[in-house]
DNA sequence: GTTGACCGCGCACAAATGCTCTGGTATTCT
DNA sequence: AGAATACCAGAGCATTTGTGCGCGGTCAAC
């Protein structure tokens, strides 16, 4: 059995893979003559032989898409998922995600498992649970998961996750810079902002998204 | 449309399934025909419309193999990723989900991959594209995708979409029956409560989850 | 040049397959 | 009882779809 495939058979194959993304069924030999813009069926079923004495795919003779890509990768296993952190929880003064121990970053968390189109293509997303209420006007509630893209700073609106000195604890709110003080704003008319000194504050991470179950 | 299914529609269901593990590619009608032992194509294809109506599973027109199960636990059964249809929008008189029109409801819907955790052990839960603000005071807010499980039922107070017959549209509000009239209650400050007769609305689905991205 | 393997093309047939039409049998509703 | 509804059976049609056959290129070996 040898690996080397016609760029056709190449096209093939990933038009298969595709086409079996898209609609969670084989495609035709049809499907794949108009995908791949062959002139012929035979020639799809000439080139499916060959595949298929390869090794790269298996099929039922008889038998309308009856056509499995076998080897590695399909059980939709690629890419269209990806882990994040739930690095902990948020808003109460609670333990929150600590750069300053790396060795931290990577155990013992759990995670979620979320679909691509939610982190869009940020890099090194991470999750935390809400605890409280201080951003409830934001339609962010109790218990909701945000998913935030990590950041050290933030324009003024941006609803971040900010680490506070002087109280050692991570609190989610809107960020402000007035002049050389920071004010993060809660989105609940019951609070009052904070107003500290730049200094005293950093930013973690930004929000870019949240989920939220019932 | 109740969320009963006859046995005769279970078995169908079950056999899909199994199917599915085995070959890795649908059944057609008449596989079904004979893996459950019934004595017509058009029984199965009845039964399959029943199925589709009710939101197991869609088909593709016209297209041999056209059926793929939706809800739970399809995508090659590997468990951690569920595929949900996005069946519309909600609340301002788009369309949506119609069972009556059973041909619509197979074509042309996106889908979102999510991991399980966000529909729990639910059955058929499917998405919604929220537009509009009029539930902006339960954090949902517009652009929102809501995730719902199909129900025809609400206890008062449950998230729910429902469809109004004189309006012919289906809307995502609060749910209270009073007697033998229902409030749909919005969750915004400068909306007023729906009132209609019982049976001039018709829940279609119980909010489960909300996801949104900034 | 000739040959033959390899690959592609077009066509056509037969089987597979989705769908519809007609009619039947229960069960429920009025 | 009669009407309406839900479900099923059988048969048949139209389309979809896998497969086989003949023909024509290309290219390397002889």
């Amino acid at each position: 059995m040898k690996a080397k495939l016609s760029e056709r058979q190449e096209r093939i194959l990933a038009f298969i893979q595709q086409f079996m993304d898209d609609n969670h069924y084989p495609p035709t030999v049809r499907d794949i003559q108009y995908g791949c813009e062959v002139s012929s069926t035979s020639v799809v079923d000439y080139n499916l032989h060959k595949l298929q004495a390869m090794g790269y795919l298996r099929r039922q003779p008889e038998v309308s898409r009856g056509i499995q890509l076998i080897g590695a990768g399909l059980p939709d296993s690629d890419s269209n998922i990806v882990s994040i952190p739930i690095m902990g929880s948020i808003a109460a003064g609670e333990p929150l995600y600590t750069p300053d121990a790396p060795s931290y970053a990577s155990e013992s968390h759990d995670t979620v498992d979320l679909p691509p189109f939610l982190t869009g293509d940020r890099q090194n997303v991470f999750a935390l649970r809400v605890k409280g209420t201080s951003m409830i006007d934001a339609l962010v509630a109790d218990g909701d998961l945000v998913l935030l893209e990590p950041a050290t700073d933030a324009s003024n609106g941006e609803m971040v996750a900010a680490w506070l000195n002087s109280r050692e604890e991570t609190t989610l709110k809107r960020f402000y810079m007035e002049g050389d003080m920071v004010r993060l704003q809660p989105e609940n008319s019951t609070m009052e902002p904070i107003i500290v000194q730049a200094k005293d504050v950093s930013v973690r991470g930004k929000v870019v998204g949240v989920i939220r179950t019932v």
